[in-house]
RNA sequence: GGGCGGUUAGCUCAGCGGUGAGAGCGCCUGUCUUACACACAGGGGGCCGGCAGUUCGAAUCUGCCACCGCCCACCA
């Protein structure tokens, strides 16, 4: 072992939980030495900003893996790499964090002033924000940590207001009264995207509503009583019979007093209970609709608090809504109004935000039409100059782009960028200062946390000002994340960057697995069913946790399963312990002279090659899992069961192991960056840092003879072993073994099978041998000194016949099938053909076998 | 109501037309063989959710059904 090691792993064995921080100042240091310059052509990921408030989970672990491998890939290819960092303000969740500090202080916001009160925002950020940044440097992540943004920063501030400012102009920003989803939690508008649908179990009630002229009486059904104080008409649909004829007539709203309208409109569902619509316009958002058609007034009877209004009467007003539904059932009740009384299941929209059920209610907001925005966004997509992995998301997100609706961008909050509108009187101006002169107001709302997020990949690279870096990085190349934000935050980027930049932000899109809680749930804290990164990273190491969460992770949702974790932490140990042993061995990358290559090392050189082919795959098809998969056989299989072996058995070159292990650490150390630091480190010839090892991803020569011929000595290996096994014959004990009938193999080849079977090859007698059949000839094998036992033999032999004749016989039924003969690619008929053959010989060559057995 | 995904070894998942179905873990049997017992060697284990169909050939394609999960949607 090298004396550079550090004393952590003096013991022999690999600990990456303490030995892998080391790693993370040097990587920086590079980072800075290199630092996004060089000649190829750049790449650049924009990270999806985690919160300010937020800590590392599964979800970051595993997304930050799969952008640091393509990073650190890229980086090692040569390429001028730019991981753009930075966390996001975050409206809701932080104000919150906040507003619940202030409260364990015993005041309130409110009491507190909004000045004060964003101050003490940005307090607590300096504070305690960004946490996330410090455990992605744990993770390993090769983030641009010297540009850290945050969505709230001056300049990313001037961006936000420039692109409402241009859409303004535009004419796609404006001001509305319209239905909005009011959270009363928040006591703010959110957006459509923000709601969330819950089944809950509500009564229906059927009220009736006299006739105005005293002819009679009308039944409305409502899961929300307490809204019909609001009541603007009754609907009916144009084509219910029963009703026609009341079109037009008025009834006496109950409770009120107020004449309303019967009116037709298609909307009503004939069908539905007694097809008869109470219309609420200012509370339902279908309501709303048909208010608009029809004229109708809207009348708010719940205000922004959730309470009653004065418009709701002086026996309502001031109730909170739920309390008030009780008063108005019982106050109709009381009157002999109500018809019936049910229980119903129906989906209502609660908020994600707060969890609060949301309030339909009219708002005067700031919307942002999308229309125009997503033509081009939509021909991005179609075109493929945006590429989305799994591509079924394409369908989704157009799907969701055709039918595009206006997004609600003002919310009531304090923490976020303030809408720049200014008032005087009914004169307003939208810019970033307030205009000359005295009495301007500047609106209160701040703007939807995704408005400014949308903009991500070019307000990080300096957006509006053209500089360097969004000359160099922009557009970017991939854009990994979770699908539950496709529209939320993809499909807005896509939209923003073509219409603020001219061209598509991103050319790959990643939708990465959603890591489930092992047992199928959705990982959350609420549950309890959350697992934390930062104690797999404690408990096996950073290196460990990439590769599990990378080689569990797919194409659609998986499981939790640490498992993978403790699979990665074994190839990690198993890394360090192979290069322990090529150290052990005299391999160095120093030293000059011609290479001497034995079949072995051509063997394993071409193995590596093929990994690193597949590798490059894998990396363009954005394949993680099977990356890990590759590097893990490769690594585990290839070199150390089998290469490994042969150079203790003195059958390969310490030198090329040396050089075939530098491949390897290569090949490994964009998922597993730190472990292969550490052997780099110890390597004797080794210079520099592994992160910054240049054509790591470029295969060496393939022998495909060097190929064939070792398969067939692992062939042969591996049966003596069974054969060993099966008989209880130590492995160090010498055999003796002919082979006969095979077509493959060299002295070289049988030098190597024999070092590792402990096999001297030598004329062994039919009778007084074992045969064992292979893929190509036969094995003969004979202890030295003690006869074979003819009766496990004989059943060996017979069972091993069984085997080869079933198969003869598979084949013989495929080869009668004239059509198969026919039909089938000619390739695959004679290689049928040629299976046939070497079973019926296997066949023939074990029963002379048998028979002289019996003699 | 519409759409998407899943159902393969005890567990977590690959494979997605070429006919003897794979990995990791777990299990069984050996081995402390001087890199590694976080190891090595050998082994057992699957009517590939069900039913039909297409095909010379289906775990793989098509249709229907059954469960499980997700997304979208204005039925009071």
């Amino acid at each position: 072992m090298s004396e550079a090691a550090p004393a952590s792993i003096g013991s022999g064995r690999y600990d990456p939980v303490t030995d892998e921080p080391r790693w993370i100042g040097e990587w920086l240091r590079a980072a800075l030495a290199r630092d996004g310059a060089g000649e190829g052509e750049p790449f650049a990921i924009a990270v999806p900003p985690p919160n300010v408030t937020g800590r590392l989970h599964m979800g970051h672990a595993l997304n930050q893996s799969t952008q640091d491998v393509l990073i650190r890939y890229h980086r090692m290819a040569g390429r001028p790499t730019r991981w753009i960092n930075g966390t996001d303000h975050a409206g809701i969740a932080t104000q919150a964090v906040v507003e619940k500090q202030l409260a364990a202080e015993g005041i309130t916001r409110q009491e507190l002033g909004r000045e004060e009160f964003v101050k003490r925002v940005w307090a607590w950020r300096e504070t305690s924000g960004g946490e996330i940044i410090e455990q992605s440097k744990r993770l390993g992540s090769l983030l641009d940590y010297r540009r850290e943004r945050f969505t709230m920063d001056e300049a990313y501030a001037k961006a936000v207001v420039e692109v409402f400012v241009c859409l303004h102009e535009k004419g796609y920003i404006y001001r509305d009264r319209y239905m909005v989803n009011w959270d009363p939690g928040l006591c703010s508008a959110i957006s459509d995207l923000e709601v969330e649908d819950r089944e809950v179990t509500d009564s229906l009630v059927e009220i009736a509503y006299p006739l105005s002229d005293g002819s009679g009486e009308v039944v409305v059904a409502t899961v929300r009583p307490e809204t019909m104080l609001g009541d603007a008409a009754v609907a009916v649909n144009p084509t219910d019979d029963r009703y026609r004829a009341l079109v037009g007539k008025t009834v006496t709203l109950p409770l009120v007093g107020r004449e309303i309208p019967i009116v037709a409109d298609d909307y009503v569902d004939v069908a539905f209970g007694t097809g008869c619509l109470k219309v609420t316009p200012a509370h339902d958002p279908n309501d709303f609709e048909i208010g608009r058609r029809h004229g109708l007034e809207q009348i708010t009877v719940i205000g922004e608090d959730g309470n009653m209004t004065a418009e709701a009467g002086a026996a309502y007003a001031g109730l909170p809504s739920d309390e008030a539904r009780g008063r108005v059932l019982k106050d109709l009740a009381k009157l002999g109004l109500v018809r019936k009384e049910t229980p119903y299941t129906h989906t209502v929209p609660f908020s994600q935000r707060s969890g609060m059920r949301v309030e339909p209610l009219i708002s005067l907001q700031w919307f942002c039409d999308m229309t125009k925005l997503a033509g081009p966004a939509v021909d991005a997509v179609t075109s493929d100059a945006v590429r989305f992995h799994p591509d079924r998301w394409k369908r989704v997100y157009l799907n969701w782009m055709d039918e595009i609706r206006p997004w609600c961008i003002s919310r009531q909050l304090w923490w976020g960028h303030q809408i720049p509108v200014w008032y005087r009187g009914d004169e307003v101006h939208v810019g970033a200062e307030a205009p000359e002169g005295e009495g301007w107001v500047r609106d209160p709302d701040v703007l939807d946390t995704w408005f400014s997020s949308a903009l991500w990949p070019f307000a990080t690279l300096g957006w509006p000002e053209k500089t360097a870096d969004l000359e160099r990085f922009y557009p970017t190349q991939v854009l990994s994340t979770a699908r539950d934000i496709i529209f939320l935050w993809v499909a807005r980027m896509i939209m923003m960057g073509i219409e603020f930049t001219g061209e598509i932000p991103f050319s790959d899109v990643i939708m990465h697995s959603v890591i489930q809680a092992p047992d199928g749930r959705r990982m959350s804290k609420s549950l309890g069913t959350g697992v934390d990164p930062i104690e797999m990273i404690a408990a096996h190491g950073a290196d460990a946790t990439r590769f599990g969460l990378l080689l569990m992770s797919s194409q659609q949702d998986v499981r939790f399963a640490e498992d993978k974790i403790r699979q990665g932490r074994q190839l990690v140990t198993k890394l360090w312990n192979a290069t322990s042993l090529v150290i052990a061995r005299g391999g160095s990358l120093d030293g000059d002279g011609p290479d001497e290559r034995t079949l072995a090392d051509k063997w394993m050189i071409s193995r590596a090659g093929v990994a690193i082919g597949s590798a490059n795959g894998h990396i363009v098809a954005f394949d993680f899992s099977a990356l890990a998969d590759t590097i893990y056989h490769t690594i585990f299989d290839d070199f150390c069961d089998w290469y490994l072996e042969f150079l203790k058995a003195g059958q390969a070159t310490p030198k090329v192991a040396a050089q075939v292990l530098e491949q390897l650490l290569a090949l490994a150390h964009p998922m597993l960056p730190f472990v292969t630091e550490a052997c780099w480190e110890r390597l004797p010839g080794a210079k520099g840092l592994m992160v910054d090892h240049e054509s790591a991803f470029s295969p060496g020569g393939t022998s495909f003879q060097a190929l064939r011929e070792v398969s067939y000595v692992k062939e042969v290996v591996t049966a003596t072993r069974a054969w060993r096994t099966e008989r209880g014959v130590s492995p160090r004990e010498e055999l003796l073994g002919t082979i006969e009938g095979q077509t493959l193999g060299s002295p070289e080849a049988a030098a190597l099978s024999g070092s590792l079977a402990s096999i001297r090859w030598e004329q062994v007698a039919g009778s007084a041998a074992s045969m064992i059949p292979l893929s190509s000839g036969r094995l003969l094998l004979s202890r030295v000194d003690v006869a074979i036992d003819p009766e496990a033999e004989h059943a060996r032999l017979t069972e091993a016949i069984a085997r080869a004749q079933n198969e003869r016989a598979r084949s013989e039924g495929m080869l009668a099938n004239e059509r198969f003969v026919s039909r089938a690619p000619a390739e695959l008929v004679e290689a049928e053909r040629a299976k046939l053959a070497r079973f019926a010989a296997e066949a023939a060559a074990l029963q002379v076998e048998l028979d002289a057995l019996g003699q």
